[in-house]
DNA sequence: AATGGGACCTGCGCGC
DNA sequence: TGCGCGCAGGTCCCAT
């Protein structure tokens, strides 16, 4: 699901609704989201503490805890964090996976169909191998760094992109829309991409992941943000889930090809 | 080093 | 209507 916009997006909604408040009370009702500690440590554990700060580093979220704990989300490709009055109904077509009663009436549901996400409660999250894998933030790379750091991959710049320990935060459907608007065909190898070309990654790379955060990210298929409302870049969208369709651009037909196990949208005859 | 495939899971849409 | 197949915002692990 979602890549770093919507994460990015439910960070800062959190960030107005649930900072300050307490947990009173953690309900598994399903364990296997819970990766550390065992799903009945979590549940006591987190019983109590006050939620400090929000942050988020590539597509994982972390909230700071009062006794200097952290529990980390990772959503994956279904997960959603919603904020509801009631408790959410393990049952029900939300999938609730976990709930957190909040203090103030609220509830926080980690929903999840698939349970691919992953929930931890830990010490210190910059010391968990997943944030030692990840590359820079997009937004804190220099173009300078990001030249260097193309001219020493062979590998083909679509899946490079999507590539966690390379650049951090980027999935397939900002990959996608990335290279469309780079103007860079998904099948070229990163270090033959001309000055100019790489000008054009830079910047488009910074241009649609903030204005993709701007648009409360892309609804597609289950992301919502916190509120259960969708996010509304999926208009902006130009290549990604469009094959078939004319491009937006220049007409020609918008084609799918499959990289790396993952389906690639690209316009045969604006991306070179 | 780079790439492909499968695994982890559930549910949807499609063709027959 | 029903079944089987392919596919899905991610990441990890293994084989070549």
């Amino acid at each position: 699901m979602p890549e770093l916009p919507e994460v990015e997006t439910i960070k800062r909604d959190l960030q107005k609704t649930i900072l300050g408040r307490k947990i009173i009370r953690v309900c598994v009702h399903n364990p296997a989201v819970i990766r550390e500690p065992s799903p009945a440590v979590f549940e006591k554990s987190l019983k109590g503490l006050t939620i400090k700060n929000i942050l988020r580093r590539g597509k994982l979220l972390i909230l700071e805890l009062s006794n200097g704990s952290f529990l980390t989300i990772h959503l994956k490709m279904t997960g959603q964090l919603v904020l509801s009055q009631k408790l959410g109904n393990p049952g029900g077509s939300e999938n609730s996976r976990v709930a957190f009663q909040l203090s103030g009436g609220k509830t926080l549901n980690f929903n999840d169909q698939r349970l691919f996400g992953e929930l931890r409660l830990v010490d210190a999250w910059k010391k968990m191998k997943f944030i030692q894998g990840l590359g820079p933030e997009p937004f804190d790379l220099t173009y300078g760094g990001f030249k260097d750091m193309l001219s020493k991959k062979k590998t083909r710049i679509k899946p490079l992109l999507m590539d966690q320990s390379f650049i951090s935060g980027i999935g397939n459907i900002y990959a996608a829309e990335i290279l469309f608007r780079a103007k860079i065909n998904p099948d070229r190898s990163a270090q033959s991409l001309n000055e100019e070309e790489k000008k054009a990654l830079y910047k488009e790379i910074r241009e649609v992941l903030k204005s993709a955060i701007k648009h409360g990210g892309s609804s597609i298929d289950d992301y919502v943000r916190l509120s259960g409302k969708q996010g509304d870049y999926v208009k902006f969208h130009r290549v990604y889930g469009r094959q078939g369709q004319p491009c937006f651009v220049c007409n020609s037909i918008i084609k799918k090809i499959t990289q790396g196990g993952r389906g690639t949208y690209f316009c045969p005859k604006c991306q070179r």
